[in-house]
RNA sequence: GGGGCCGUAGUAUAGUCUGGUUAGUAUCCGAGGUUUGGGACUUCGUGACCCCGGUUCAAAUCCGGGCGGCCCCA
């Protein structure tokens, strides 16, 4: 090939080395997304993403299910006048708002906005539908896509200006309830996003300054990517009671007095997740899944489209449908064995198995598992031990090598000088800190002049401090976090 | 928030600086033949200058605007 031997089949960029090559080019090449429709921010989701997407959004719903959540649709659109209704909403989310104007050629008498979130929508109807402390707790949560017009640049998938998401938006009788909601939506994380997707996170309280518009409080969820950023995961939120007062949430409580509700809401995005489980998984070949959320588990390679062979592979797939149906038999007869080979590890199935005359002969199997990126030959008949255990121990072992790399990535600093060292080597340091209420901002504004990072916040259970603020030298009252982030 | 780079077939690119031939190459796609155990070979064929305006005898090429993409810094 000519020119810069750029090669338009397999993954050319490291991704340790080039980070932000290596996540366009496998986005396009594995054929994740397509970013060629024409508006900016907005991406066509292909069947290789959506999915993987599904099942991780039937995961989230599952436990927020098991939870009491329940499920419902709410509109896309929601009137101007609810946004209004909340001074610190309003004005952390105006400059974000797509507006729909026009009906035909009729100009709205009301704007109407492309919901960025759903709390106003909600709350408008939480208030007709909560009377009594009996409707309480109430957890609801929705599937949906929404809307941002965010004027950063946007990447697929990570900072998209459309997003597909969940949300859940509670209402609880006093604040205790709330913030147990709050360590309820932690534990959910916990339980999907690292026990199923192997993602390691940290979930730190945001400093006052970064908090959602419109909150009290705010937790969020934050995974590393190999350049060393932070980027936001699910987010869970104490809600200021002025919502349940600009929306009149109120219900009669068991003492006779009328009491405005608290409100929560938690938000995991999966299409921004889904980005996290192809950037930490990921390797040099292209992605790489935990069998639970792979796009689809196995794919049957014969070696030719001889009759006896792809006879041969029905009759495996017949067989293995009784542990998965997401079997994919690859008979195109374009491209030769060696390039499908690499092709279905770019695509990062989790199992391989290599059909050709030798196996059929011999009723022994050539499997190639992608966790480990191993092949071995294994006798036909122990076809399905071997995928129970590559089903087991495929997210075992990404999820071990994911938390080997976060945690050897947090390090003390008391140091300006440390702090920096430890962002220059990809990491996240922990420090002492002044506070994060409003007079810490002076300092955390010092982190992002002077170091280019954000102070990413605390950790709910308070830990020990001692010492003093690395930035400005007063006595330290908080232990924080310290990372760049996107 | 600031700066830089880029837009030519489905994809990746040459050509742009220095305006002028039938816009070249690889891959993809379609048809045929030979192949098939780690990115096969061959013959034939289809397919492109982002949009709007300006300069000019002449624009992929120069200028302005729009739309879209990429990268870096804060």
């Amino acid at each position: 090939m000519v020119g810069d031997e750029r090669d338009n089949k397999g993954i050319v960029a490291r991704k340790n080395e080039n980070f932000s090559e290596w996540f366009t080019e496998v986005v396009q090449k594995a054929e994740l997304a397509d970013i060629r429709y024409n508006l900016k921010g907005f991406l066509v989701f292909r069947p290789w993403s959506v999915y993987s997407m599904e099942k991780m959004y039937s995961f989230f719903e599952k436990s927020l299910q098991k939870k009491g959540h329940e499920p419902h649709f709410f509109p896309t659109l929601i009137p101007e006048e609810n946004f209004e209704k909340e001074a610190g909403h309003v004005k952390g989310f105006t400059p974000e708002v797509f507006w729909v104007t026009h009906g035909g050629d009729k100009k709205l008498p009301e704007k109407l906005a492309l919901r960025p979130t759903s709390e106003t929508a909600f709350y408008q109807m939480f208030s007709l539908w909560l009377r009594s402390y009996k409707d309480l707790p109430f957890k609801s949560y929705q599937r949906a896509q929404v809307f941002r017009y965010d004027t950063k640049a946007t990447r697929p998938f990570l900072r998209s200006r459309e997003f597909h998401w969940i949300e859940t938006h509670c209402a609880f009788a006093n604040e205790e309830d709330a913030l147990n909601q709050v360590k309820e939506d932690m534990k959910t994380s916990e339980e999907v996003l690292h026990g199923i997707f192997c993602l390691p996170f940290m979930m730190f309280e945001r400093p006052s300054w970064d908090k959602f518009p419109g909150a009290s409080r705010t937790f969020a969820a934050d995974v590393l990517n190999p350049d060393g950023k932070v980027i936001q995961q699910p987010s869970t939120h104490m809600i200021s009671p002025d919502f349940s007062k600009a929306f009149d949430v109120k219900f009669k409580d068991k003492d006779e007095k009328e009491k405005y509700a608290f409100m929560t809401c938690y938000g995991p995005a999966i299409s921004r997740i889904f980005a996290s489980v192809v950037i930490v998984h990921g390797d040099d070949k292209g992605l790489r899944f935990p069998w639970e959320i792979a796009p689809k588990h196995i794919v049957i390679v014969p070696i030719s489209n001889d009759s006896e062979l792809v006879k041969k592979a029905e009759e495996l797939k017949k067989k293995i449908s009784v542990f998965t149906d997401e079997v994919v038999i690859d008979l195109d007869d374009r491209k030769s064995p060696g390039e499908k080979f690499n092709y279905w590890e770019m695509k990062g199935i989790p199992v391989r198995i290599d059909l050709g005359k030798k196996e059929v002969k011999d009723k022994k199997l050539s499997v190639f598992r992608r966790d480990l990126n191993k092949k071995e030959v294994i006798l036909e008949k122990d076809l399905m031990n071997y995928l129970r255990k590559v089903s087991v121990e495929s997210g075992e072992n990404l999820k071990r090598e994911a938390d080997k790399l976060f945690k050897g990535r947090i390090r003390d600093a008391d140091t300006i000088a440390k702090v920096k060292w430890v962002l220059s080597e990809g990491g996240i340091a922990r420090c002492g800190f002044c506070s994060v209420d409003g007079d810490g901002e002076k300092c955390a504004v010092k982190v992002e002049k002077e170091i280019g990072a954000e102070v990413r916040g605390t950790l709910l259970e308070k830990e020990n401090v001692s010492g003093k603020c690395v930035f400005c030298g007063k006595n330290a009252k908080e232990v924080v976090y310290i990372a760049k982030a996107y």
